[in-house]
DNA sequence: CTAGCTCAGTTGGTTAGAGCAGCTGACTCT
DNA sequence: AGAGTCAGCTGCTCTAACCAACTGAGCTAG
Protein backbone atom coordinates (compact mmCIF):
# COMPACT_ATOMS: atom_id res chain seq x y z
CA UNK A 1 0.00 0.00 0.00
CA UNK A 2 1.81 2.32 1.18
CA UNK A 3 5.79 1.30 -0.27
CA UNK A 4 4.81 1.52 -4.22
CA UNK A 5 3.31 5.29 -3.25
CA UNK A 6 6.46 6.20 -1.41
CA UNK A 7 8.61 6.22 -4.55
CA UNK A 8 6.12 7.73 -6.26
CA UNK A 9 6.13 10.67 -3.76
CA UNK A 10 9.22 11.16 -3.58
CA UNK A 11 9.59 11.31 -7.64
CA UNK A 12 7.21 13.61 -7.27
CA UNK A 13 9.46 15.83 -4.30
CA UNK A 14 12.11 15.80 -7.23
CA UNK A 15 9.82 17.15 -9.97
CA UNK A 16 8.09 19.57 -7.99
CA UNK A 17 11.24 21.27 -6.46
CA UNK A 18 13.19 20.78 -10.16
CA UNK A 19 16.04 18.93 -8.68
CA UNK A 20 18.83 18.83 -11.25
CA UNK A 21 21.17 15.40 -10.55
CA UNK A 22 23.55 16.09 -8.12
CA UNK A 23 21.07 18.18 -6.05
CA UNK A 24 20.86 17.56 -1.96
CA UNK A 25 17.41 15.13 -1.56
CA UNK A 26 15.99 15.69 2.43
CA UNK A 27 17.60 13.65 4.34
CA UNK A 28 16.10 10.35 6.00
CA UNK A 29 14.44 11.81 8.99
CA UNK A 30 13.57 14.52 6.99
CA UNK A 31 11.86 12.42 4.82
CA UNK A 32 10.06 10.49 7.37
CA UNK A 33 8.17 13.46 8.21
CA UNK A 34 7.43 14.84 5.16
CA UNK A 35 6.07 11.25 3.83
CA UNK A 36 4.48 10.05 7.34
CA UNK A 37 6.09 6.91 7.34
CA UNK A 38 9.10 5.19 9.44
CA UNK A 39 12.45 4.91 8.78
CA UNK A 40 12.01 1.43 7.07
CA UNK A 41 9.70 1.99 4.67
CA UNK A 42 11.69 5.48 3.48
CA UNK A 43 14.63 3.72 3.08
CA UNK A 44 13.72 0.50 1.24
CA UNK A 45 11.46 3.20 -1.29
CA UNK A 46 15.17 4.62 -1.23
CA UNK A 47 16.76 1.66 -2.28
CA UNK A 48 14.63 1.10 -4.91
CA UNK A 49 15.33 4.43 -6.50
CA UNK A 50 18.66 4.07 -6.29
CA UNK A 51 18.59 0.64 -8.33
CA UNK A 52 16.96 2.83 -11.13
CA UNK A 53 19.45 5.74 -10.91
CA UNK A 54 16.80 7.74 -9.90
CA UNK A 55 18.53 8.64 -6.18
CA UNK A 56 22.39 8.51 -5.40
CA UNK A 57 23.26 7.64 -1.75
CA UNK A 58 26.18 8.71 0.07
CA UNK A 59 26.88 6.52 3.10
CA UNK A 60 27.39 9.29 5.91
CA UNK A 61 27.39 12.33 3.78
CA UNK A 62 23.25 12.40 2.17
CA UNK A 63 21.24 11.37 -0.08
CA UNK A 64 21.17 13.20 -3.89
CA UNK A 65 19.34 12.90 -7.35
CA UNK A 66 20.62 10.70 -9.16
CA UNK A 67 22.73 10.77 -12.59
CA UNK A 68 19.83 9.59 -14.45
CA UNK A 69 22.50 7.56 -16.43
CA UNK A 70 20.98 4.07 -18.13
CA UNK A 71 23.69 2.70 -15.57
CA UNK A 72 20.49 0.83 -14.31
CA UNK A 73 19.71 -0.64 -17.97
CA UNK A 74 23.09 -2.04 -18.71
CA UNK A 75 22.59 -3.92 -15.29
CA UNK A 76 19.02 -5.05 -15.89
CA UNK A 77 20.36 -5.65 -19.90
CA UNK A 78 23.06 -7.77 -18.92
CA UNK A 79 21.57 -9.84 -16.05
CA UNK A 80 18.89 -11.21 -17.94
CA UNK A 81 20.86 -12.30 -21.05
CA UNK A 82 23.49 -13.95 -18.36
CA UNK A 83 20.32 -15.79 -17.03
CA UNK A 84 19.03 -16.80 -20.38
CA UNK A 85 22.04 -17.74 -21.59
CA UNK A 86 22.73 -19.85 -18.35
CA UNK A 87 19.22 -21.75 -19.48
CA UNK A 88 20.30 -22.46 -22.85
CA UNK A 89 18.83 -19.68 -24.46
CA UNK A 90 21.08 -16.92 -27.20
CA UNK A 91 20.22 -14.23 -25.31
CA UNK A 92 23.69 -13.11 -25.59
CA UNK A 93 23.57 -13.27 -29.86
CA UNK A 94 20.25 -11.65 -29.66
CA UNK A 95 21.91 -8.77 -27.73
CA UNK A 96 24.45 -8.95 -30.44
CA UNK A 97 21.76 -8.48 -32.94
CA UNK A 98 20.15 -5.91 -31.34
CA UNK A 99 23.53 -4.03 -31.89
CA UNK A 100 23.92 -4.99 -35.33
CA UNK A 101 20.48 -3.97 -36.17
CA UNK A 102 20.48 -0.46 -34.78
CA UNK A 103 24.21 0.48 -35.66
CA UNK A 104 24.18 -0.84 -39.20
CA UNK A 105 20.89 1.87 -39.62
CA UNK A 106 22.95 4.48 -38.20
CA UNK A 107 25.86 4.07 -39.78
CA UNK A 108 24.49 4.58 -42.80
CA UNK A 109 22.46 7.42 -41.89
CA UNK A 110 25.71 8.88 -40.82
CA UNK A 111 28.22 8.18 -43.54
CA UNK A 112 28.79 11.29 -45.43
CA UNK A 113 27.12 14.00 -42.67
CA UNK A 114 29.73 13.22 -40.10
CA UNK A 115 31.73 16.03 -38.36
CA UNK A 116 35.20 16.60 -38.91
CA UNK A 117 36.71 16.87 -35.78
CA UNK A 118 34.60 13.35 -35.03
CA UNK A 119 36.60 11.86 -37.84
CA UNK A 120 39.69 13.39 -36.96
CA UNK A 121 39.37 11.49 -33.29
CA UNK A 122 38.42 8.26 -34.87
CA UNK A 123 41.48 8.30 -36.69
CA UNK A 124 43.08 8.09 -34.07
CA UNK A 125 41.39 6.10 -31.95
CA UNK A 126 41.37 3.51 -34.81
CA UNK A 127 45.66 4.16 -34.84
CA UNK A 128 45.70 3.85 -30.82
CA UNK A 129 43.81 0.08 -31.71
CA UNK A 130 46.23 -0.81 -33.89
CA UNK A 131 49.39 0.22 -31.75
CA UNK A 132 47.95 -2.20 -28.94
CA UNK A 133 47.07 -4.79 -30.99
CA UNK A 134 50.71 -4.88 -31.69
CA UNK A 135 51.73 -5.14 -28.34
CA UNK A 136 49.24 -7.51 -27.41
CA UNK A 137 46.78 -5.03 -25.50
CA UNK A 138 43.57 -5.52 -24.98
CA UNK A 139 41.40 -3.02 -27.01
CA UNK A 140 38.15 -2.98 -25.32
CA UNK A 141 38.18 0.28 -24.29
CA UNK A 142 39.46 1.92 -27.19
CA UNK A 143 36.84 0.24 -29.10
CA UNK A 144 33.89 1.76 -27.02
CA UNK A 145 35.14 4.72 -27.24
CA UNK A 146 35.54 4.32 -31.40
CA UNK A 147 31.83 3.18 -31.40
CA UNK A 148 30.79 6.23 -28.96
CA UNK A 149 33.12 8.73 -30.82
CA UNK A 150 31.13 7.47 -34.38
CA UNK A 151 27.52 7.99 -33.07
CA UNK A 152 28.38 11.27 -31.59
CA UNK A 153 28.05 13.17 -35.19
CA UNK A 154 24.53 12.29 -34.73
CA UNK A 155 23.89 14.61 -31.57
CA UNK A 156 21.59 13.03 -29.59
CA UNK A 157 23.17 12.65 -25.96
CA UNK A 158 20.17 10.19 -25.70
CA UNK A 159 20.73 7.99 -28.44
CA UNK A 160 24.67 8.06 -27.61
CA UNK A 161 23.63 6.55 -23.99
CA UNK A 162 21.60 3.68 -25.16
CA UNK A 163 24.28 2.60 -27.63
CA UNK A 164 27.21 2.47 -24.65
CA UNK A 165 24.61 0.93 -22.75
CA UNK A 166 23.97 -1.85 -25.32
CA UNK A 167 28.04 -1.90 -25.90
CA UNK A 168 28.92 -1.65 -21.66
CA UNK A 169 26.08 -4.93 -21.06
CA UNK A 170 26.97 -7.24 -24.55
CA UNK A 171 30.90 -6.31 -23.49
CA UNK A 172 30.12 -7.17 -19.84
CA UNK A 173 28.41 -10.43 -20.39
CA UNK A 174 30.77 -11.57 -22.95
CA UNK A 175 33.65 -11.30 -20.39
CA UNK A 176 31.75 -12.70 -17.85
CA UNK A 177 30.96 -15.33 -19.53
CA UNK A 178 34.76 -16.13 -20.73
CA UNK A 179 33.58 -15.44 -24.19
CA UNK A 180 36.75 -16.03 -27.22
CA UNK A 181 38.59 -12.70 -27.48
CA UNK A 182 38.32 -11.66 -31.29
CA UNK A 183 41.87 -11.34 -33.45
CA UNK A 184 42.92 -7.71 -32.69
CA UNK A 185 44.43 -7.24 -36.50
CA UNK A 186 40.92 -7.58 -38.23
CA UNK A 187 39.21 -6.04 -35.29
CA UNK A 188 41.61 -3.26 -36.15
CA UNK A 189 41.24 -3.82 -40.07
CA UNK A 190 37.59 -3.79 -39.76
CA UNK A 191 37.32 0.10 -37.60
CA UNK A 192 39.34 1.23 -40.10
CA UNK A 193 36.46 0.21 -42.57
CA UNK A 194 34.04 1.45 -41.58
CA UNK A 195 35.72 4.60 -40.28
CA UNK A 196 36.53 5.01 -44.59
CA UNK A 197 33.11 3.77 -45.66
CA UNK A 198 31.43 6.39 -42.97
CA UNK A 199 33.89 9.20 -44.39
CA UNK A 200 33.46 8.32 -48.16
CA UNK A 201 29.77 8.93 -47.43
CA UNK A 202 28.73 5.99 -49.11
CA UNK A 203 25.48 4.53 -46.84
CA UNK A 204 25.79 1.01 -48.67
CA UNK A 205 29.01 0.78 -47.89
CA UNK A 206 28.80 1.90 -44.32
CA UNK A 207 26.34 -0.63 -43.86
CA UNK A 208 28.10 -3.68 -45.27
CA UNK A 209 31.23 -2.75 -43.27
CA UNK A 210 29.18 -2.41 -40.11
CA UNK A 211 27.70 -5.83 -40.72
CA UNK A 212 30.87 -7.39 -41.50
CA UNK A 213 32.40 -6.25 -37.94
CA UNK A 214 29.48 -7.30 -36.54
CA UNK A 215 29.43 -10.93 -38.31
CA UNK A 216 32.72 -11.42 -37.38
CA UNK A 217 32.17 -11.01 -33.58
CA UNK A 218 29.04 -13.26 -33.83
CA UNK A 219 31.22 -16.02 -35.70
CA UNK A 220 33.83 -16.18 -32.45
CA UNK A 221 30.66 -16.09 -30.43
CA UNK A 222 28.69 -19.32 -31.76
CA UNK A 223 32.51 -21.02 -30.98
CA UNK A 224 31.73 -20.54 -27.43
CA UNK A 225 28.35 -21.17 -27.48
CA UNK A 226 26.51 -22.77 -24.57
CA UNK A 227 28.78 -24.83 -22.42
CA UNK A 228 27.69 -23.61 -19.12
CA UNK A 229 30.08 -23.89 -16.33
CA UNK A 230 28.71 -22.64 -12.76
CA UNK A 231 29.04 -19.18 -12.00
CA UNK A 232 32.61 -18.07 -11.07
CA UNK A 233 33.59 -16.42 -7.71
CA UNK A 234 34.53 -12.94 -8.91
CA UNK A 235 31.78 -12.71 -11.44
CA UNK A 236 29.91 -9.45 -11.61
CA UNK A 237 26.28 -10.29 -13.02
CA UNK B 1 29.07 -2.78 2.61
CA UNK B 2 26.61 -5.59 2.64
CA UNK B 3 24.14 -4.14 0.96
CA UNK B 4 25.41 -4.36 -2.25
CA UNK B 5 26.86 -7.80 -2.22
CA UNK B 6 23.26 -8.93 -0.94
CA UNK B 7 21.68 -8.17 -4.27
CA UNK B 8 24.82 -9.20 -6.25
CA UNK B 9 24.14 -12.70 -3.96
CA UNK B 10 20.35 -13.33 -4.74
CA UNK B 11 21.28 -12.96 -8.56
CA UNK B 12 24.09 -15.57 -7.90
CA UNK B 13 21.49 -17.77 -6.20
CA UNK B 14 19.16 -17.35 -9.28
CA UNK B 15 21.72 -18.08 -11.60
CA UNK B 16 23.40 -21.33 -9.74
CA UNK B 17 20.27 -22.31 -9.47
CA UNK B 18 19.27 -21.85 -12.87
CA UNK B 19 15.45 -20.74 -11.98
CA UNK B 20 13.32 -19.72 -15.13
CA UNK B 21 10.94 -16.61 -14.85
CA UNK B 22 8.14 -17.33 -12.47
CA UNK B 23 10.24 -19.82 -10.12
CA UNK B 24 9.75 -19.21 -6.57
CA UNK B 25 12.54 -17.99 -4.49
CA UNK B 26 13.27 -18.94 -0.79
CA UNK B 27 11.02 -16.79 1.80
CA UNK B 28 12.61 -13.60 3.66
CA UNK B 29 13.43 -15.89 6.33
CA UNK B 30 15.18 -18.32 4.95
CA UNK B 31 17.09 -16.02 2.63
CA UNK B 32 18.10 -14.23 6.25
CA UNK B 33 19.29 -17.49 7.68
CA UNK B 34 21.33 -18.02 3.91
CA UNK B 35 22.82 -14.68 3.34
CA UNK B 36 23.44 -14.22 7.03
CA UNK B 37 21.68 -10.70 7.23
CA UNK B 38 18.68 -9.08 8.73
CA UNK B 39 15.56 -9.23 7.49
CA UNK B 40 15.56 -5.53 6.95
CA UNK B 41 18.86 -5.88 4.99
CA UNK B 42 17.36 -8.89 3.21
CA UNK B 43 14.28 -6.67 2.32
CA UNK B 44 16.10 -3.85 0.94
CA UNK B 45 18.21 -5.97 -1.34
CA UNK B 46 15.12 -7.69 -2.64
CA UNK B 47 13.16 -3.83 -3.30
CA UNK B 48 16.30 -2.85 -5.14
CA UNK B 49 16.29 -5.91 -7.60
CA UNK B 50 12.01 -5.63 -7.60
CA UNK B 51 13.19 -2.51 -9.09
CA UNK B 52 15.05 -3.87 -11.74
CA UNK B 53 12.64 -6.26 -12.70
CA UNK B 54 14.61 -9.42 -11.60
CA UNK B 55 12.47 -10.34 -8.80
CA UNK B 56 8.61 -9.98 -8.20
CA UNK B 57 7.02 -9.48 -4.68
CA UNK B 58 3.83 -10.75 -4.16
CA UNK B 59 2.10 -10.16 -0.60
CA UNK B 60 1.08 -13.27 1.35
CA UNK B 61 2.39 -14.97 -1.53
CA UNK B 62 6.03 -15.47 -1.90
CA UNK B 63 8.80 -14.15 -3.95
CA UNK B 64 9.66 -14.81 -7.38
CA UNK B 65 11.78 -14.42 -10.73
CA UNK B 66 10.53 -11.69 -12.47
CA UNK B 67 9.61 -11.93 -16.26
CA UNK B 68 13.21 -10.00 -16.79
CA UNK B 69 11.29 -7.51 -18.95
CA UNK B 70 12.46 -3.93 -19.75
CA UNK B 71 9.46 -2.48 -17.63
CA UNK B 72 12.09 -1.19 -15.58
CA UNK B 73 13.66 0.87 -17.96
CA UNK B 74 10.92 2.18 -19.28
CA UNK B 75 10.35 3.40 -15.86
CA UNK B 76 14.02 4.85 -15.73
CA UNK B 77 13.42 6.24 -19.48
CA UNK B 78 10.39 7.98 -18.66
CA UNK B 79 11.30 9.84 -15.35
CA UNK B 80 14.60 10.82 -16.75
CA UNK B 81 12.38 12.86 -19.32
CA UNK B 82 10.05 14.36 -17.64
CA UNK B 83 12.66 15.38 -15.19
CA UNK B 84 14.68 16.98 -18.42
CA UNK B 85 11.11 18.28 -19.88
CA UNK B 86 10.15 20.35 -16.54
CA UNK B 87 14.21 21.34 -15.97
CA UNK B 88 13.50 23.08 -19.66
CA UNK B 89 15.09 20.37 -21.45
CA UNK B 90 14.01 18.95 -24.91
CA UNK B 91 14.03 15.61 -23.60
CA UNK B 92 10.73 14.24 -25.09
CA UNK B 93 12.05 15.35 -28.27
CA UNK B 94 15.54 13.62 -27.92
CA UNK B 95 13.41 10.87 -26.64
CA UNK B 96 11.48 10.89 -30.02
CA UNK B 97 14.48 11.46 -32.03
CA UNK B 98 16.05 8.52 -30.73
CA UNK B 99 12.87 6.16 -31.87
CA UNK B 100 13.03 8.00 -34.86
CA UNK B 101 16.60 6.88 -36.04
CA UNK B 102 16.27 3.59 -34.74
CA UNK B 103 12.81 3.24 -36.79
CA UNK B 104 13.95 4.58 -40.09
CA UNK B 105 17.35 2.28 -39.57
CA UNK B 106 15.18 -0.74 -39.41
CA UNK B 107 12.08 0.02 -41.42
CA UNK B 108 14.28 0.09 -44.62
CA UNK B 109 16.13 -3.19 -43.54
CA UNK B 110 12.63 -4.54 -43.26
CA UNK B 111 11.32 -3.53 -46.77
CA UNK B 112 10.65 -6.05 -49.14
CA UNK B 113 11.35 -9.22 -45.92
CA UNK B 114 9.04 -8.82 -43.95
CA UNK B 115 6.49 -11.92 -43.98
CA UNK B 116 3.40 -11.99 -45.66
CA UNK B 117 1.26 -12.55 -42.12
CA UNK B 118 2.61 -9.74 -40.60
CA UNK B 119 1.47 -7.87 -43.36
CA UNK B 120 -1.88 -9.23 -43.03
CA UNK B 121 -2.35 -8.10 -39.89
CA UNK B 122 -0.73 -4.93 -40.07
CA UNK B 123 -3.63 -4.38 -42.79
CA UNK B 124 -6.43 -5.15 -40.53
CA UNK B 125 -4.64 -2.94 -37.64
CA UNK B 126 -4.37 0.08 -39.96
CA UNK B 127 -8.47 -0.70 -41.11
CA UNK B 128 -8.59 -0.52 -37.01
CA UNK B 129 -7.08 2.59 -36.30
CA UNK B 130 -9.36 3.84 -39.47
CA UNK B 131 -12.49 2.89 -37.81
CA UNK B 132 -11.51 4.43 -34.52
CA UNK B 133 -10.73 7.75 -36.23
CA UNK B 134 -13.69 7.35 -37.64
CA UNK B 135 -15.99 7.17 -34.62
CA UNK B 136 -13.44 10.06 -32.51
CA UNK B 137 -11.41 7.08 -30.74
CA UNK B 138 -8.33 7.15 -29.21
CA UNK B 139 -5.80 4.74 -31.96
CA UNK B 140 -2.49 5.12 -29.22
CA UNK B 141 -3.14 1.11 -28.79
CA UNK B 142 -3.51 0.61 -32.36
CA UNK B 143 -0.58 2.63 -33.09
CA UNK B 144 1.25 0.82 -30.69
CA UNK B 145 0.34 -3.21 -31.82
CA UNK B 146 1.49 -1.42 -35.37
CA UNK B 147 4.84 -0.58 -34.64
CA UNK B 148 5.36 -3.65 -32.56
CA UNK B 149 3.65 -6.01 -35.43
CA UNK B 150 6.53 -4.11 -37.85
CA UNK B 151 9.02 -5.00 -36.65
CA UNK B 152 8.24 -8.68 -35.35
CA UNK B 153 9.51 -9.54 -38.66
CA UNK B 154 12.95 -9.02 -37.79
CA UNK B 155 13.08 -12.17 -35.77
CA UNK B 156 14.51 -10.65 -32.45
CA UNK B 157 12.33 -10.93 -29.16
CA UNK B 158 14.72 -8.54 -27.64
CA UNK B 159 14.95 -6.05 -30.40
CA UNK B 160 10.88 -5.95 -30.29
CA UNK B 161 11.46 -5.33 -26.38
CA UNK B 162 13.04 -2.39 -26.92
CA UNK B 163 10.96 -0.58 -29.38
CA UNK B 164 8.17 -1.07 -27.47
CA UNK B 165 9.79 -0.03 -24.15
CA UNK B 166 10.53 3.36 -26.61
CA UNK B 167 7.12 3.46 -27.42
CA UNK B 168 5.80 3.41 -24.12
CA UNK B 169 8.03 5.52 -22.10
CA UNK B 170 7.19 8.10 -25.25
CA UNK B 171 3.56 7.84 -24.83
CA UNK B 172 3.37 8.32 -21.27
CA UNK B 173 6.23 11.29 -20.87
CA UNK B 174 3.40 12.43 -23.90
CA UNK B 175 0.12 11.95 -22.16
CA UNK B 176 1.85 12.85 -18.59
CA UNK B 177 2.07 15.63 -19.57
CA UNK B 178 -1.13 16.69 -21.57
CA UNK B 179 0.66 16.85 -24.76
CA UNK B 180 -1.70 17.73 -28.31
CA UNK B 181 -2.87 14.64 -29.65
CA UNK B 182 -2.50 14.41 -33.37
CA UNK B 183 -4.99 14.55 -36.15
CA UNK B 184 -5.95 10.81 -36.24
CA UNK B 185 -6.81 10.94 -40.19
CA UNK B 186 -2.90 11.84 -41.00
CA UNK B 187 -1.86 9.46 -38.55
CA UNK B 188 -3.56 6.87 -40.39
CA UNK B 189 -2.81 8.10 -43.64
CA UNK B 190 1.24 7.67 -42.83
CA UNK B 191 0.46 4.56 -41.73
CA UNK B 192 -0.79 3.25 -44.36
CA UNK B 193 2.31 4.83 -46.28
CA UNK B 194 4.37 2.97 -44.25
CA UNK B 195 3.07 -0.39 -44.76
CA UNK B 196 2.54 0.12 -48.26
CA UNK B 197 6.38 1.11 -48.63
CA UNK B 198 7.75 -1.81 -46.75
CA UNK B 199 5.59 -3.88 -48.55
CA UNK B 200 7.01 -2.37 -52.42
CA UNK B 201 10.38 -3.24 -50.72
CA UNK B 202 11.47 0.35 -51.59
CA UNK B 203 13.87 0.75 -48.79
CA UNK B 204 14.07 4.75 -49.43
CA UNK B 205 10.72 4.90 -49.35
CA UNK B 206 10.12 3.05 -46.13
CA UNK B 207 12.47 4.98 -44.88
CA UNK B 208 10.92 8.29 -45.82
CA UNK B 209 7.82 7.44 -44.60
CA UNK B 210 8.26 6.81 -41.15
CA UNK B 211 10.81 9.71 -41.34
CA UNK B 212 7.17 11.66 -42.21
CA UNK B 213 5.40 9.93 -39.62
CA UNK B 214 7.82 10.87 -36.94
CA UNK B 215 8.01 14.75 -38.57
CA UNK B 216 4.39 14.66 -38.20
CA UNK B 217 5.00 13.72 -34.35
CA UNK B 218 7.65 16.40 -34.02
CA UNK B 219 5.25 18.93 -35.23
CA UNK B 220 3.04 18.59 -32.83
CA UNK B 221 5.49 18.24 -30.10
CA UNK B 222 7.02 21.37 -30.47
CA UNK B 223 3.51 23.63 -30.13
CA UNK B 224 3.54 22.00 -27.15
CA UNK B 225 7.30 22.68 -25.99
CA UNK B 226 8.55 22.94 -22.46
CA UNK B 227 9.58 27.35 -23.24
CA UNK B 228 10.64 26.51 -19.88
CA UNK B 229 13.82 29.23 -19.50
CA UNK B 230 17.03 27.29 -18.85
CA UNK B 231 17.17 27.77 -14.82
CA UNK B 232 20.88 26.29 -14.37
CA UNK B 233 21.84 28.32 -11.33
CA UNK B 234 19.51 29.74 -8.10
CA UNK B 235 16.84 28.06 -9.31
CA UNK B 236 14.02 28.54 -6.61
CA UNK B 237 11.57 25.73 -5.57
C1' DC C 1 50.53 31.50 12.93
C1' DT C 2 49.81 27.46 10.43
C1' DA C 3 49.62 22.48 9.55
C1' DG C 4 47.84 18.56 11.11
C1' DC C 5 45.08 15.82 14.38
C1' DT C 6 41.21 14.77 17.20
C1' DC C 7 36.63 14.39 18.25
C1' DA C 8 31.78 15.50 18.35
C1' DG C 9 27.84 15.70 15.40
C1' DT C 10 25.51 14.54 11.21
C1' DT C 11 24.28 11.19 7.76
C1' DG C 12 23.28 6.70 6.09
C1' DG C 13 23.79 1.26 7.33
C1' DT C 14 22.42 -2.70 10.11
C1' DT C 15 20.17 -5.31 13.52
C1' DA C 16 16.33 -6.82 16.52
C1' DG C 17 11.65 -7.77 17.75
C1' DA C 18 6.87 -6.97 17.57
C1' DG C 19 2.60 -6.66 15.29
C1' DC C 20 -0.25 -5.89 10.75
C1' DA C 21 -2.08 -7.56 6.29
C1' DG C 22 -2.92 -10.62 2.28
C1' DC C 23 -3.31 -15.29 0.66
C1' DT C 24 -4.03 -20.55 0.92
C1' DG C 25 -5.77 -24.75 2.27
C1' DA C 26 -7.59 -27.70 5.54
C1' DC C 27 -11.16 -28.05 8.84
C1' DT C 28 -15.84 -27.52 10.44
C1' DC C 29 -20.51 -26.71 10.45
C1' DT C 30 -24.74 -26.81 7.97
C1' DA D 1 -21.40 -32.22 -0.40
C1' DG D 2 -20.90 -27.33 -0.11
C1' DA D 3 -19.90 -22.98 2.01
C1' DG D 4 -17.88 -20.55 5.74
C1' DT D 5 -14.14 -20.21 8.99
C1' DC D 6 -9.76 -20.19 10.87
C1' DA D 7 -4.88 -21.42 11.42
C1' DG D 8 -0.64 -20.94 9.09
C1' DC D 9 2.10 -19.41 5.86
C1' DT D 10 3.70 -15.31 3.23
C1' DG D 11 5.33 -10.44 2.86
C1' DC D 12 4.58 -5.33 5.06
C1' DT D 13 5.25 -1.75 8.49
C1' DC D 14 6.75 0.16 12.61
C1' DT D 15 9.80 1.23 16.68
C1' DA D 16 14.17 1.62 18.85
C1' DA D 17 18.69 0.99 19.34
C1' DC D 18 23.40 0.79 17.81
C1' DC D 19 27.24 0.71 13.96
C1' DA D 20 29.96 3.06 10.32
C1' DA D 21 31.30 6.77 7.16
C1' DC D 22 31.99 11.47 6.53
C1' DT D 23 32.38 16.59 7.81
C1' DG D 24 33.99 20.41 10.09
C1' DA D 25 35.06 22.93 14.24
C1' DG D 26 38.42 23.21 17.54
C1' DC D 27 42.65 21.80 19.63
C1' DT D 28 47.46 20.66 19.61
C1' DA D 29 52.16 20.53 17.93
C1' DG D 30 55.50 22.54 15.10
Amino acid sequence: MAARDLQERIKKLILDRRLASGAPLPTEPELMEHLGASRNSVREALKALQAMGIVEIRHGFGTYVGPMSLAPMIEGLAFRTVAGHYRGEDSLLQLLELREAVETGLASRLAGRIPQADLVELDALVDRMEEQAARGAGLAETDRAFHATLYRGLDNVLLSEVLEAFWDAFHRVRTDLGGEPQDPKVTCRQHREILDAVRSGDSMRAEEAIREHFGNIRARLSTTAPQVPHTRHNERV
